[in-house]
DNA sequence: AACTCAGGCAACCGCGGGTAT
DNA sequence: GATACCCGCGGTTGCCTGAGT
């Protein structure tokens, strides 16, 4: 078949040869790319442009680097996969010098096995459920393995009415955005507090609107850092006269504020502080629940790029809710919060 | 040595968005 | 506004290579 930019011209296809790769080089060195379309023909290259800019781009160009990606890559490729999902350009962009072409191959055939030999689900990165975790060692295929756990599991939904709440536990099941719960040295982390790890491990809170999904994952996942997420206070969440979940959160904070103000029931107010924490500058975020503020506590560390955050939030939803049934977007996680 | 198989990687394909006409 | 073209992206395919038998 081959592309509708070449379609007209007769071109050669598959494997680069040194003298091709030579041409290309030679003429992008000295003139450019301004249109691929026209580089081949004045390259002397029987390719298409689009071929030409997928091996410029992946293979010739000088600032690319070459090897076996480091563990340091390898964190980061998770830490950004876990809020962008398959965004491999956008990925590929916080690796300098690699390639979304790359980052990619890299992910399916190695970080994804890893993953799920931790029994994390690579798609979600939240643990999957035991059921799964055998289907998955008895070889079932996993892309189906995956599309199951993602349009079964919601993991970002909060609602009121949480009639089964123990105020005397002061926590129950919360759903922690998997885009929040990244690891505190890359990311944006909840403050560790008065909640023990292992009570948070594999919390369920289930009212009558929602199921929230808590997954401890500090224990067995390396990748994911030790404890990275933590509840606050007992209080979090929670309204004081009624004990029941909130229904408009509303997150304070400077930075924060343009990334969340897309979401249709975020509420952003200003209203943040820094503080030294060991040698980083971290940005303490309060949340605010309905009028009153609460103890949850967000750090955006110095090194977290917001721009990310900004571009992957939306489509992050809909990588959540698995894009079946829902329509997935973060409108309809229900985070009146 | 020959064969099989799995993993890794490079390249292709189709689609969507942006821009020019 | 409609159409064509170009570019960039993500998903997929197929080849190559090395390990295992």
């Amino acid at each position: 078949m081959g592309h509708h930019c070449c379609s007209k011209h007769k071109v050669k296809r598959g494997l680069w040869s040194p003298e091709e790769d030579e041409k290309l080089f030679n003429y992008i060195t000295v003139h450019g790319h301004a249109c691929w379309s026209t580089v081949p023909r004045e390259a002397g290259l029987q390719r298409c442009g689009k071929s030409c800019r997928l091996r410029w781009m992946n293979y010739l160009k000088p600032d690319l680097k070459r090897g076996s990606f480091s563990v340091e890559e390898e964190r980061v490729i998770i830490d950004v996969h876990r809020i962008l999902g398959n965004r491999w350009a956008q990925i590929a962009k916080h690796l300098p010098g690699r390639t979304d072409n790359e980052v990619k191959n890299f992910w399916n055939s190695c970080i994804k096995k890893k993953l799920i030999a931790q029994g994390l689900d690579p798609k979600t990165h939240n643990l999957m459920p035991a059921s799964r975790l055998s289907a998955a060692a008895a070889g079932n295929n996993s892309d189906e393995l995956f599309q199951s756990s993602t349009t079964t599991t919601v993991p970002f939904t909060i609602s009121s009415l949480n009639r089964g709440f123990d105020r005397a536990k002061g926590f129950d099941k919360m759903a922690i955005p998997p885009a929040l719960m990244a690891p505190p040295q890359s990311n944006v982390a909840l403050h560790e507090s008065t909640v023990p790890a292992a009570a948070l491990s594999d919390l369920h809170c289930q009212d009558s609107h929602v199921l929230m999904s808590f997954a401890n994952a500090s224990s067995s996942s390396p990748s994911l850092g030790p404890m990275n997420y933590a509840a606050a206070s007992s209080s979090s969440f929670i309204n004081d006269q009624t004990g029941n979940f909130m229904d408009d959160c509303v997150w304070d904070g400077g930075d924060m504020e343009q990334h969340f103000e897309s979401l249709n029931h975020i509420e952003v107010v200003g209203d943040d502080e820094v503080v030294q924490r060991k040698d980083e500058v971290v940005q303490v975020q309060t949340c605010t629940l309905g009028n009153e503020k609460q103890g949850l506590m967000m750090e955006a560390y110095c090194g977290f790029d917001l721009e990310m955050m900004d571009s992957s939030l939306l489509p992050c939803g809909d990588f959540y809710s698995g894009g079946g049934g829902g329509g997935g977007s973060m409108e309809q996680l229900q985070w009146h919060c």
